[in-house]
DNA sequence: ACCCATTTTTAGCCCAGGCTACATTTGGAG
DNA sequence: CTCCAAATGTAGCCTGGGCTAAAAATGGGT
């Protein structure tokens, strides 16, 4: 067994980016669901074909997955809803997507590159690095 | 057609996610290899597999592909070596991944924090955004 | 009421990146 | 030299997340 190393162990580093990257589809998923409720009262699947620049049959099947998963309800040829799980995810994704890209913004960076470089870094930031952020922000400009 | 769109559209966003992704392993797998043989000289696939906390199986069908797309070379049962383009690529991931890294440090994030979060960060960081983080980090401790 | 455009579903394909089980090769210890 | 442990390779499986083509359902406009 051995004595827990205090180094972090690579292959921790690299366990933890594949769960990130397992929840990353989800995440974005129930952020834009929201979005787009938000926007049209109801979430149909074409809206997140055109958002993320996917076919509606890759809409259709990753909804099948957030189905089985808890985030979402749907009854066929419905529109797509967020269960209490899913807009409690889609929620805390919104918020912590909002802090990085704002930090970015406060950081010096364009708003299009702050756009783009938020969606990706958004879900590798722990609690640790968001708070760094949000002190960062305030401080800044707040 | 219609005009360029001048506001991020979302789908672009999405696209660049996806882009930076499938480039993600390879860059990791470079960078991996080229330190393993800075510490011992050679580097072999189990040396990847421990590292990485995956198979060698993994390893094996993952060198296949950085094989085809021109990242390394190897011959059955020898040792794992950087092209050209490996190297480059390793050493240019090397760098992006010390700056972010140092740069979450310099936010105030703790050094384990920093190590992890950094490991997923560094594949969604533009060129501007880089800059902005070696600015803040120089003026910060420089 | 009907028709048709839009939407959703289904079927079937692809590739990346995981795995286990088993076979083969290699190189060093004795 | 021989043998065996370690490394590598091969076969076959899985899931996620992409796609196209074609079928089916829905619902709004006339
Ligand atoms: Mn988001
Ligand atoms: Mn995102
Ligand atoms: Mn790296
Ligand atoms: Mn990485």
């Amino acid at each position: 067994m051995g004595l827990p190393v205090n180094q972090p162990e690579h292959s921790r580093l690299h366990e933890r980016i594949r769960a990130d990257h397992a929840t990353e589809v989800a995440e974005d998923y129930v952020e834009a669901i929201d979005d787009v409720q938000r926007e049209k009262g109801i979430c149909r699947a074409v809206d997140l074909a055109r958002r993320f620049g996917v076919s509606h049959v890759t809409v259709s099947r990753t909804i099948g997955r957030l189905t089985r998963d808890g985030y979402v309800e749907t009854e066929p040829y419905g529109p797509i809803r967020l269960t209490t799980k899913g807009k409690r995810v889609a929620t805390q994704a919104r918020n912590r997507h909002d802090i990085v890209y704002q930090f970015l913004l406060a950081l010096g960076v364009g708003e299009q590159t702050a756009a783009i470089d938020s969606e990706g870094i958004e879900h590798h930031v722990s609690r640790e690095t968001l708070r760094a952020m949000e002190r960062f922000t305030r401080r800044d400009q707040g």
